[in-house]
DNA sequence: GCTTTAAAAAGTAATCT
DNA sequence: AGATTACTTTTAAAAGC
């Protein structure tokens, strides 16, 4: 009876202690990214219901506090891609990735695709561009989006490749190589949207 | 226009069997030519066949997976080339091992561009993936016929999970008619 | 869960010329 | 700036760790 008694308060301490470490790791990870406080508690709501309904077991506690921040970064519309979260993990890219998916499809986030202009204004802020490019590469955006060029695209690639796009209509041009930096992609991916974009918004 | 079950195509099947007799992998791999054997890394021994192209995993137990034939007469037909190598080196086969196909690989042409958001909005976020960044295509999981669908913004898409030729026609189908009735075609 | 095998889809990336 | 190669996703079986 005691023995019983005692187990029980042993797993509740190491639960307790799971569970703070948890959500010390995700205000580490999210002070890193720089993200506010709101989306640290959106975070440790979704972890804390992926702990009620068990979805811990067999994961590590790290790469579902990693998870849950890149899911909460993304219901608040300040998203992080992978790589980006993935830096201030302990956890690799491919294991966030497949544990975000896991969790979300658990606890039926219903989360929906990441926006390309909700990485508009931090890109632009990092490249020190002014409101008018801001303005035009979210016009940009959404007219070749509705042209349906987005499809399959990564959506950091198509903010870069319309940021890019939209330095360059607005005489503050920025190199691939500068917008590639910040957006975390690669020239080649800058160059092929851009292509594609200003096709479909008839500059020749 | 096109019928896009008239654009199936087979890709790739996966059949298992046995033939009913356990093996010394170690003498098979040292007597098979091009046999690939590193237990160490995997259990099976590989061996590949030509035509039709095709790679069998031989294990221990006897048993065989048949991966890569373009269609279920190709994978019995490269089935059969492995037991008659098999026979070759006096090893008893079966007459005729049952040959179960596991799963079948197709891809199809819709023949229209997708516009994967409103796909996945459409249909549900509840039964779709939809991760640009880990992938370009949309994972939809059916449940009559029980198949996965990935569908692309160019309007391909690949089936698999299927047992059966018929099941991504039928998948095809549902597809294309729970996409017209949400007007997400066209 | 992982290991291996094959295949398609399309996007992204690394490496070489 | 290309071209090539390679990796991302899904699926199934096999035996063993």
């Amino acid at each position: 009876r005691l023995r019983k008694w005692q187990e029980r308060i042993r797993t509740k301490d190491a639960g307790e202690r799971n569970l703070q470490f948890a959500l010390s790791e995700i205000d580490r990870m999210a002070s890193a990214l720089g993200v506010p406080r709101s989306v640290r508690e959106v975070a440790s709501v979704i972890y804390r219901r992926a702990l009620s309904e068990d979805l811990i077991r067999g994961r590590s506690i790290e790469g579902v506090a990693t998870s849950t921040l890149y899911a909460a970064c993304r219901q608040e519309g300040i998203p992080r891609s992978l790589e980006e979260v993935a830096e201030v993990s302990r956890v690799d890219q491919k294991e966030i990735g497949r544990t975000y998916r896991y969790i979300s499809q658990e606890l039926g986030l219903e989360m929906r695709p990441v926006d390309p202009k909700q990485y508009v204004p931090r890109f632009c802020s990092d490249l020190g561009v002014s409101e008018e490019v801001q303005s035009k590469a979210n016009e940009i955006i959404d007219t070749t989006a509705e042209q349906g060029l987005l499809s399959g695209k990564s959506p950091t690639g198509y903010a870069a490749a319309a940021i890019y796009a939209a330095s360059l209509l607005c005489n503050e041009k920025k190199t691939q190589r500068e917008v590639a930096d910040v957006a975390q992609v690669t020239e080649v991916t800058i160059r092929n949207r851009y292509q594609e974009q200003i096709e479909a918004l008839g500059i020749h | 226009m096109t019928d896009p079950k008239e654009t199936i195509n087979i890709e790739n099947v996966v059949a298992s069997t046995g033939i009913g007799q356990e093996l010394d992998l170690q003498s098979v791999a040292m007597d098979l030519e091009g046999a690939d054997y590193d237990p160490e890394q995997f259990p099976g021994l590989v061996y590949r066949t030509q035509n039709p192209k095709s790679a069998a995993l031989i294990f221990r137990s006897g048993k065989i997976v048949c991966t890569g034939a373009k269609s279920t007469a190709d994978v019995h037909e490269s089935l059969e080339i492995v037991f008659d190598k098999l026979r070759e080196l006096n090893i008893e086969v079966n007459e005729n091992p049952e040959i179960v196909v596991q799963n079948i690989v197709t891809s199809a042409d819709l023949g229209r561009n997708l516009n994967l958001n409103a796909i996945a909005i459409g249909l549900g976020l509840e039964n779709i993936e939809y991760e640009p960044e880990q992938f370009p295509g949309l994972v939809y999981r059916l449940d009559e016929p029980e198949v996965v669908a990935l569908l692309f913004g160019s309007g391909k898409l690949v089936i698999t999970g299927g047992k059966k030729p018929e099941d991504a026609e039928q998948a095809v189908d549902k597809i294309v008619s729970r996409l017209e009735e949400l007007g997400l075609l066209e």
